[in-house]
DNA sequence: TCCCCCATGTAAGCTGTTACATGATTAA
DNA sequence: TTAATCATGTAACAGCTTACATGGGGGA
């Protein structure tokens, strides 16, 4: 339930299009809530029939037709009272944990590409949070600039702090699950001796 | 995929019914890999389709019956390939952070009331993983136990090594959410003046 | 005229959740 | 005899993935 709420956060500040919108979503709320664009126009229809949302069709050139959203007052209602609302945590499903788990079963060699994979894996997502994080800073992505225009004067550094505040609670993840997954390739050469092709 | 793999994982060690398997399951691989018995049966007999598992019906009593499964050669080498396989990693879905990223929508007694659950929660899973860690160590979990029964001497350090080393990654994990979110609290105090009633 | 971007979807399938359903065995 | 535990499921639904499908607009 909570891509509704991403996607209302991101109207509030401004009607869309489905497309712009998904546009949108990729470099902002995406970083913390990946939906792709399949997923992002039969839920704006859903929410549309909820009445979170209204949609207007717009013409483009002869015979094109874009539908513009923006959030109603039940959206507006609804997305606040989520905000209230306790999160529903989803129970632990943690692929990369469990396998190092039973890391035992698999070769020296296994044990590293999975390891190794998970430092790539995390250095990925780390640039990207640290990437927005300079940009917040730098008061460079447009979602941000567009909320902030429509923020008052006092709720600006609210604003801005709360949204500093989640990406380095994400930047930290990142760090420790490299710190964790090099450790485990120490593990690895102390287990196993060190590898004959030491990892670039 | 990766609910089979958990399984499996378990089945190696030794044949089990459904019912100890899931069990079982809650208290070792459970803690990195929920899943209720209502996917774990249908699990079970997928797997047997599939030709991974075997079933052999018990009678329990007069009319009780029970099906105890054991892993076949196919079973066992589809885990290690697994096991040498590259993990498919979700994309991010984080309703915490994706709440804290918009936490300026909120009321500051909902935001210290979200930041106070996360707290809560967080510590919930701390304990699990610290107890389970602290079993490991003690050679205190009847799974590990019959796993290093089945385990050659050379192989046992390995195996203990690469589970504690699992289980700290998850207890480091912990500790950073709940800092992360300790520093929430922080940071309302500070944008919203301290609170009347302090948290517990 | 061709290609890239704009624009919006559908369909099948898998995984997981929640709630419900049923009956047998065993110990108090 | 009654309750706890053993034992095994089904059904409906929500959410997400992957692949496929279609066509218009605008610039080179």
């Amino acid at each position: 339930m909570s891509l509704r709420y991403a996607l209302l956060a991101l109207l509030r500040v401004g009607p869309l299009s489905g497309y712009d919108l998904q546009k949108q979503f990729a470099q902002s709320v995406g970083h913390v809530w990946h939906a792709p664009d399949s997923q992002i126009y039969p839920e704006l229809r859903k929410m549309e029939l909820d009445g979170l949302i209204e949609g207007e069709e717009q013409t483009r050139g002869v015979r094109g037709v874009r539908r513009v959203y923006h959030v109603t007052d039940a959206g507006e209602q609804a997305y606040l009272a989520w905000m209230e609302a306790p999160l529903d945590y989803q129970r632990v499903r943690d692929p990369a944990h469990l396998r190092a788990a039973y890391l035992e079963g698999a070769s020296r060699e296994g044990a590293l590409r999975f390891l190794n994979a998970h430092i790539a894996q995390w250095e990925g997502e780390l640039e990207q949070w640290e990437g927005e994080l300079a940009r917040i800073d730098a008061r460079d992505n447009p979602m941000l600039v567009r909320r902030l225009a429509v923020t008052p004067e006092a709720d600006r550094e609210r604003t801005i702090a709360f949204k500093r505040f989640a990406y380095e609670g994400l930047v930290e993840r990142a760090r420790i699950e490299i710190e964790w997954a090099r450790r485990g390739l120490s593990l690895v050469d102390r287990l196993d001796g060190p590898a004959p092709t030491p990892p670039e």
